[in-house]
DNA sequence: GTCTGTGAACCACTTCACAGCG
DNA sequence: CGCTGTGAAGTGGTTCACAGAC
């Protein structure tokens, strides 16, 4: 399945991840990374995690580590700490990795291309289901075993072969159109690599990642290394 | 230069960027946002424009905005609005685009030569002048005129080349090894893509995308689209 | 009148510190 | 005795609302 790939036997450890519907943003943003190492624990065979050590693994508090898996409503032995595999199961079911997503992407410039052929997606569980550009030069071009297709046959595909995630890395003048497109066809998650906002209705959600915004904070950082002010740079 | 390509002719319109040297994290986020959306307006020929106006590009609140600008210790007219061609140098210093950065990337799986060919880098001032693996399949390789070396010659590239931004595409188990020899040869600001949280001294700029992490806080929200609960999605 | 700049209120998230369970 | 779970305190960021410049 999507996550641990190792640990015990059982398929369904904990309790149903019940009413975890309404976390904070930035809890959420965490549990992807509990989960890899998690993952990462249990393929070294551990069995029993202190919130103290997993949370040095993601880079965390532990205090923190501990306020979001109670949120959560999950788990934890007092005196010992969480059941890797259990704890892993838990947050896959929260995040909805149990059922795998079908992913199409838009756009198959050198970017997409790269992210059409990334293994971390299938990887983790997200099928790459659907490649669509407009540039007919590339529409016909096989990635891997998917044949890249006219966008205008978008619609069509999300309909009928159930995607249910797009992935914009088009140029920025074209993402507005492609997202209206998506939303049309009834997507609503987007992950957006155009450099810029793009305007869906509300119930779509957008993540927006932009690689030169990226370089240019660390271009900041770089830029004001004069004094021993050293602090305050991760998770800026 | 690195930003607006448009605007009018001088050259260096504000005061100099001056006391903007600790800046909250979350301010500095946003300014290449800022600056994305100036150049896009100054292409379009707009030489003034509104906090409401530029915030409404950006899609954040135009106080924030305002406070940002008035923080970071620039500009502004009163009844009128920011002079986008002044704004954009100016905030075009505080990130120190000034002066082209010289980035390395360690790494050309998929991933890595996407990034190596993304236009969007040396677009903004980025210059991709190392390129660094450890599969003999890839050294030597030829990525749009610039040659794949061996991992072995980072440091001394780095130093001889003045590279001081690294780029980190590698597989996670090879990352932190990456990094430490980053760090050794006396880079300061890194890019990791794997992963897997990197440890670094003090000093040291790491900033962290993951792609699938995005799809993963993706999939959280698609699981949980039950009630019309719609809100806090974006910017989560 | 318009739009900036900013104090004050508000809110969200993080950290601390410790009670309580195993 | 170790480690979780959590109230309380602290921090940082956002929004409001309005005084003041043009």
């Amino acid at each position: 399945m999507t996550t641990t790939g190792e640990g015990t036997d059982h398929r369904a450890p904990s309790g149903p991840p019940a009413a975890a519907a309404d976390l904070p943003a930035a809890t959420v943003r965490r549990l992807p990374e509990y989960l890899r190492a998690l993952s990462s624990l249990g393929e070294s065979g551990i069995e029993t995690v202190s919130s103290e050590t997993l949370a040095a693994a993601t880079g965390v508090n532990s205090a923190m580590l501990r306020k979001d898996l109670s949120q959560l409503g999950a788990s934890g032995m007092r005196g010992v700490g969480y059941n890797v595999a259990a704890l892993a199961a838990y947050i896959a079911g929260v995040l909805g990795l149990t059922k795998d997503s079908r992913v199409a992407i838009i756009g198959l410039g050198h970017l997409g291309q790269a992210l059409a052929r990334y293994p971390g997606f299938s990887e983790r569980g997200f099928d790459i289901v659907g490649l669509f550009d407009a540039d007919p030069g590339i529409i016909g071009k096989d990635l891997d075993g998917i044949r890249v297709r006219d966008v205008t046959l978008l619609a069509g595909a999300v309909r009928d072969e159930g995607i249910n995630i797009g992935v914009i890395a088009t140029p920025g003048a074209a993402a507005q159109h492609v997202a209206d497109l998506l939303v049309d066809a009834g997507v609503t998650s987007i992950l957006n690599f155009a450099p810029c906002v793009l305007a869906v209705p509300q119930g779509v959600a957008v993540r927006k990642v932009d690689l030169a915004v990226e370089l240019q904070i660390l271009s900041f950082h770089e830029h004001h290394k004069t004094i021993g002010r050293a602090n305050a740079i991760e998770r800026s």
